[in-house]
DNA sequence: ATTCACGTTTACGTTAACGTAAACGTCAAC
DNA sequence: GTTGACGTTTACGTTAACGTAAACGTGAAT
């Protein structure tokens, strides 16, 4: 299982590579965004399942719920498409696009603001050089 | 108190301009976030006070938690500074900008996701478009 | 045969971030 | 003087996203 070219991967590896918890695993399966293989009794889990977890820990970076996580999983495979249903779609990956636009401009502003704060800090700390008594 | 140039709100004027709710902006003050004047009873919120308020609120668009953004918050003011307090201050506003340089290639990432699934999305709809029977 | 390492299911516990409701004060307006 | 609109405090409820623990199965190694 300790495959170089693994096209399988037990829960554990995943855990150990992604630095979460079986638990946390499983727990995404309950609730629907993963569905790896059985073998038996033990889940085995495809280089796809390992994909869609790597967007789910993404998503969560980026501060999605798990539901938000899993519309936009979802979003990749329009398979069924009626027109209504793909028209539907198209709305909503753009309203995940403004959000996502909305995020790089809120990171922006954050981190100019960062950048304001390490100049105070740097002036703070010259000064406090000045001031020490050692 | 509906003032253009105002320098004080109220918190329901606050809570409309932001869309949130008057028990949220409580809930902020109860974690230390914010810290309004009093009028009697009544709580007075200044520019600044404003302004910690959309700090909070940018934060949490980008997933942070409260404890998260108040530690942003009071990066942005070194006033007590021994030279050991603000070289950990200029540690830990390293550590947020890469993170939010890490949120900057995540969102990079589903961007370019999202423009795969809007082609793929409208391949499909071209195709179904083709099948309709009407 | 038993000891591990790894897997499983089931279930109760926990934390953050509010929602919701009750019960009350206050001040201008009718 | 009572009715709103707006404010307050206090407190219990809720949801998401897991953590933690118990109790057990299983196959390879000693």
């Amino acid at each position: 299982m300790s495959n170089t070219t693994a096209d399988s991967y037990s829960i554990s590896e995943l855990a150990q590579e992604f630095g979460i918890t079986t638990r946390t695993i499983r727990f995404y399966e309950d609730k629907g965004l993963l569905s790896p293989e059985r073998r038996g009794q033990t889940r085995i889990y495809s280089p796809e399942d390992r994909v869609r977890l790597k967007l789910i820990l993404r998503g969560k970076r980026l501060g999605f719920s798990l539901d938000e996580s899993r519309e936009i999983i979802d979003m990749y495979d329009p398979a069924k498409g009626n027109v209504e249903q793909l028209n539907r779609l198209l709305e909503r990956i753009d309203t995940k696009r403004q959000q996502l636009l909305q995020q790089q401009r809120d990171i922006e502003k954050m981190l100019s603001q960062l950048d304001d704060a390490t100049a105070r800090a740097e002036v703070a700390r010259i000064e406090a050089l000045k001031q020490q008594t050692t």
